[in-house]
DNA sequence: GGACATTGTGTAAGCGCTTGCATTTATTTC
DNA sequence: GAAATAAATGCAAGCGCTTACACAATGTCC
C-alpha cells in the first residue's frame, strides 16, 4: 500500500514480511518447507495486504498452470453439460482449474479454440470424438500437451480415450425396431462430415440392418445441424417422402425430441402411427409424452473419469483406454409398425 | 527448430528473420506500423516456424488479456445458455474472448470465481445478478476491473447493469393469474436468500396481490433449489397441503417443467385442475403439453448488449444501464380456477 | 568440539512478451 | 542538396513470478 490504489504483488509482500521474494513463493506453493515462525508471518502479511498471485506471472515463471482445457461441440445443449459438469467437480478435487470453449460443430472452429487454449498453458486437453487432422494432433504432441479423446472409445486408437462405441451403443436399440418388425426406417443424425459419434451410430444401425437382412442401403438418412426445430424440420421431410418411414431413429434426443413434437403437430399418435427414437438419454427424454425411448449414456462417470485420467497424463503416466457401458432404455416411444 | 522440438518465441522468430523482437511484436499487434516489406517477411517466417505467441507472456507484459469473464449460477441449465452464447458471439466479433465460470448459485463459491479471474488477467466481468458483498465489489473497484451487472436492471444501483426488472416483468402475469379468479396462488421459487431475481419475482407477485386486494401473507411460498426433480417434489408438497392453490406461479421454466409433470402423475388436468406458469421462456417451455404460460426474457438481445457494453467498460466509457423488455408468453397452463 | 547432515532462507537468472525512448532511414520542403 | 519532418526499426527495461544454486544456521554423532 505505497500510496492510493495498486495490486500488491509478491515483491510487496516480501518486503512487508522482512524475507525474500523466493520465501513468499515457496510460503504459497511449499509451505512445509518453512519454518512454523516464517511461515505464519508470511502467511498473515499476505492476508492483511490482500495479496493475490498473478496467475499470468506463475504460469509464465512455472511452465504449468493447474489448468486443463476442454473443447466441446456447444454449450447450448445438455448433452455435454452433464458429462462436463462431473468432470469440472472431479478436476476441482484434483486440484486442477477447468477452462472451457466450444467449436459448435466445426472442425477449423475447434483447432483455433485447440490453440487458443495451449497458448494459454493448459496442461493437457480434453477433445470430444477422435476425429480431427492429423496436423493438429502433431501439433498438440509437439507442444507436448497431453489429449484425451472422449465421448468415443476406439480401442486402436493412437490417442487415449474414454468413452463408449457409438456404433455398438445402438445396436440393441436397433435389433429390437427390426424386431418389431419395422423395415422402413427413418434416421435423422447430425452432420456426419465433421462428427464421427453421428457417423458411428448410422452405421451402427446400417451394420444391423445387413445382419437382419435389410438393404442398409434402405435406410432413409437425413443429415441437419443439430436442434429441435431441425428436428422437426426432418421429420416433416421424412414423413412427406412417397414412402413415409414406419420408425425414426434419431441420432440424438435433442432431434427425437424434435420429431415428436412435429408428429403430434401433424397428428400422429405415438408410437401407434409412428415411433420415434433417441440417444444420449438427457433429461427431456423423461420430460416429453410419450417418454423417450432411447440408449443412455454414463455422463457423469464418463467425466469424473475423465478428469482423472488426464490428471494422470499431466503426472506422465499412460492411463488406459477405457469403454463405459450403454444400455436401452425403453420408455413410450417406440412400438411395432402399423400392420 | 534449433534442435528437436521446442516450441519458437518470438526470439526465435526475430533471430530467423534478421530483425528485433520489438519488430515481431508490433508484426503481430501493430502491422501498420511495419513496412510492408518487413512485415511479409515477417509473418511469413512466422507461418514457417509455426509460431504462436504465449498468452501468458503476453498478459504480463501488456497488461491486458482481451479477455472477459464471466460467472453465471449454473451452466447445467439452458436459462443461461443462450443469452451467454450471443455474449461470446457478440465478443468474438469484437475480438474478445469468453472465460466462463460458474458458482453453483452460491456466493462464496462466486467470490473464489471473482478472484480466480481477475487473477488470471480478465479486462472486465460480468455478474449475473446485483447483490453480493460491499467487499468483493471494493476488491474489483481497487483492481480496477469494470463490472457489468446482468439479468437484473436496476435504475438506482451503483453498479451498470443490463437486464429486466424482475418484479416488473412478473406483474402482468400475477395480475392475469388474479384476473382469472385465482385466491389460492402457491409459489415455486429458487432459495431467495442467495438470489435477487427470485426475490423480486416473489416480492413482484406479493405487489400484485396486494394490490388486488389480496393478503400478500397468504402466497403459498416454497423454496428449492433449481432442478426439474425439485420442481416435482415442491408441488406435490404445495398440492398436499390441506388448503391446496389452484394455481401455482414457478419462479423460473425449470420448475414449472417439473410442477407439470409431476400433476400429470398425479392425475391433474392442466389446466383445468390446476394451473402452472413459468418464467424464462426456455425451449423447454414450448416442448411440454400443454405448452408453457411463462414471461418471455430476450436473452439473446441481452447477451449481446452485454457484450458492447462492457467493451466500451474496457475502453473507460462508461455506458448507461439498459432495461429490456418483457413480455407473457400466453400457452395453455394457465386457466381459470374450479369454480 | 569438530565433521557432517539437515533444514531454512536468500540471490539472481530467467520465463516470453510489450513498449518508451533512441536511433536510423526515408521522405518532403525550400 | 541540406534541413526538417516523418516513418521504420532497434535497444533494453521491465511485467510478477519460480527455482537452481549458494549460503547460513541448527542439530547430530562419535
Amino acid at each position: 500500500m505505497t500510496q492510493g490504489s495498486t495490486v500488491p504483488t509478491l515483491a510487496d509482500v516480501a518486503r512487508q514480511a522482512g524475507v525474500s521474494t523466493a520465501t513468499v513463493s515457496r510460503c504459497l506453493n511449499t509451505p512445509e518447507q518453512l519454518s512454523k515462525k516464517t511461515r505464519e508471518r508470511v502467511l498473515q502479511t499476505v492476508q492483511n495486504m490482500g495479496y493475490a498471485p498473478n496467475f499470468n506471472a506463475r504460469a509464465l515463471a512455472a511452465k504449468r498452470t493447474n489448468t486443463v482445457g476442454a473443447i466441446i461441440p456447444s454449450m447450448e445443449n445438455a448433452i455435454f453439460a452433464r458429462g462436463l459438469q462431473a468432470f469440472q467437480e472431479e478436476l476441482g478435487l484434483l486440484g486442477m482449474t477447468l477452462l472451457v470453449a466450444s467449436s459448435s460443430y466445426c472442425h477449423k472452429l475447434e483447432e483455433q479454440q485447440i490453440k487458443a487454449l495451449t497458448a494459454r498453458g493448459a496442461d493437457a486437453l480434453l477433445l470430444i470424438g477422435h476425429h480431427r487432422s492429423p496436423e493438429i494432433y502433431d501439433f498438440l504432441e509437439k507442444r507436448g500437451v497431453p489429449v484425451l479423446v472422449s465421448w468415443n472409445y476406439q480401442k486402436d486408437a493412437k490417442q487415449i480415450s474414454i468413452g463408449f462405441d457409438n456404433k455398438k451403443a445402438i445396436a440393441p436399440l436397433a435389433k429390437e425396431v427390426i424386431a418389431l418388425g419395422h423395415e422402413n426406417i427413418g434416421f435423422i443424425s447430425a452432420p456426419t462430415s465433421e462428427n464421427d459419434r453421428a457417423r458411428d451410430r448410422v452405421e451402427g444401425v446400417r451394420s444391423v440392418m445387413e445382419a437382419s437382412g435389410l438393404d442398409p442401403r434402405n435406410l432413409n438418412l437425413f443429415e441437419i445441424p443439430y436442434s429441435i426445430e431441425n428436428g422437426e424440420t426432418a421429420f416433416e421431410k421424412l414423413m412427406s417422402s412417397k414412402t413415409p418411414p414406419s420408425v425414426v431413429i434419431c441420432g440424438n434426443d435433442v432431434f427425437a425430441v424434435g420429431a415428436v413434437k412435429c408428429a403430434k403437430r401433424l397428428g400422429y399418435t405415438i408410437p401407434k402411427d409412428i415411433s420415434i427414437t433417441g440417444f444420449d438419454d438427457i433429461e427431456l427424454a423423461n420430460v416429453i409424452e410419450p417418454g423417450l425411448t432411447t440408449v443412455h449414456v454414463p455422463h457423469r462417470k464418463m467425466g469424473n473419469m475423465a478428469a482423472r485420467m488426464l490428471v494422470d497424463m499431466i503426472d506422465h503416466k499412460k492411463p488406459e483406454s477405457h469403454e463405459l457401458n450403454t444400455s436401452v432404455i425403453f420408455r413410450g416411444t417406440l412400438g411395432p409398425p402399423i400392420s
